[in-house]
DNA sequence: CGATCCGTTGAGGTGCGTCAACGGGAGTGG
DNA sequence: CCACTCCCGTTGACGCACCTCAACGGATCG
């Protein structure tokens, strides 16, 4: 596995690669945040994933990339060929499981975001952004509360299906409630988590 | 294959199962529609996909359904085991190398629904469904154009992320400028397609 | 120390939701 | 065969959550 893959740093805003380029190649995240996004005509945006140490990119993806992709902090990954990993397949038949594995917990995911997206509050939809970040932390074993947020209100926003003044509004109204608080724009405690949740959730 | 699956018919309005429960069956539609849902506590609901002839349920799923399915039609479907299709993997390896190519295509199903949800006007919402309806339609060789709507008002409502008026009324707009007809409230004619495609674009 | 980017806040606008009414078709029962 | 009811789709009036436009302060950087 090692012969056939590289590492590389790259500094924030750097754009791997536009959608609808022919996907050659796959990565897996050692450090930072990757955003990535689709974009209509007239330059609305909407995000559809952030991506962290350790998740992988390109992996669940048809022949061209259905998405853009760029690093919202400096990252470092690894990358190799596409056509080396679908040499790997034939060797490891566990790899397939594991592929399998990854596209139905993605999938999963697309659909808490159809949900978020179709029916949710901006007040719960920043509730669920700021769990899930926390979680995502607790995952990877990074301090989850409070929670590092890389991104910024307008990536968030384009994120959660609301504009930049949304989301700063709504995260104002979470502090004046006492429900999360900030000691910088990048950093968000998690004061009642419990309320965090039920708001999240829709009670 | 034969051997451990059986055929069955089920009334509109029939629940095949609900959000959360163990995922035991595996469904192939062979005619009518099914949608599947998700719920928040009090009430709100996001339909995440219409399924039709030939469409597999419950296959890219976890230990549990992520979703609640109902017919929305009369329908007539083949069900087994998940247990004997992963007793089936085992000795098909290239069942698994489907499994994951369809995987993929609702991911990026899902993605195209998660920009729809989170960037589109309600009128490129209207537009993008009818086309879906339509190529879907051709897919399966069935009637393109006009093509039949056989889900209510508010399930396309709870699709797209917007309220039975909200459809009506969009409906109502392309109708008059002349973009598409209708001879009844279930089947749609689209007589400038070319427009109904900017309009899905976002142009 | 100007320029730029980001986050916040306010004032005002609007697209879609809410609430209500109505008509038509299907099913039901007298 | 005809009320009667129910469900669905449509339309209108109105309200509101979020968007738009604008201003401003702080941080970063050349």
């Amino acid at each position: 596995m090692n012969a056939i893959l590289q590492t590389a740093e790259l500094t924030a805003g750097y754009v791997l690669f536009d959608e609808g380029e022919a996907s050659v190649n796959v990565y897996n995240l050692t450090s930072g945040c990757i955003k990535l996004y689709k974009l209509l005509p007239d330059g609305r945006r909407q995000v559809t994933g952030f991506l962290f140490a350790g998740d992988f990119l390109g992996l669940s993806n048809t022949e061209d990339y259905i998405y853009s992709a760029e690093a919202v902090t400096d990252v470092t990954l690894c990358k190799f060929k596409r056509t080396k990993l679908e040499g790997l397949l034939d060797e490891i038949p566990e790899l397939e499981k594991r592929l399998l594995g990854m596209a139905r917990h993605e999938l999963v995911q697309a659909q808490d975001q159809i949900l978020l997206l179709g029916r949710k509050t901006a007040k719960e939809r920043i509730a669920t952004f700021i769990l899930m970040l926390s979680d995502r932390a607790q995952r990877r074993g990074e301090q989850s509360n409070p929670v590092s947020v890389p991104m910024s209100r307008n990536d968030i926003g384009d994120y959660l299906g609301l504009t930049t003044e949304t989301v700063s509004r709504t995260l104002t109204r979470l502090r004046r409630g006492g429900i999360i608080s900030m000691e910088s724009d990048r950093r968000i405690a998690l004061d009642e988590r419990d309320a965090l949740q039920d708001i999240a959730a829709g009670f």
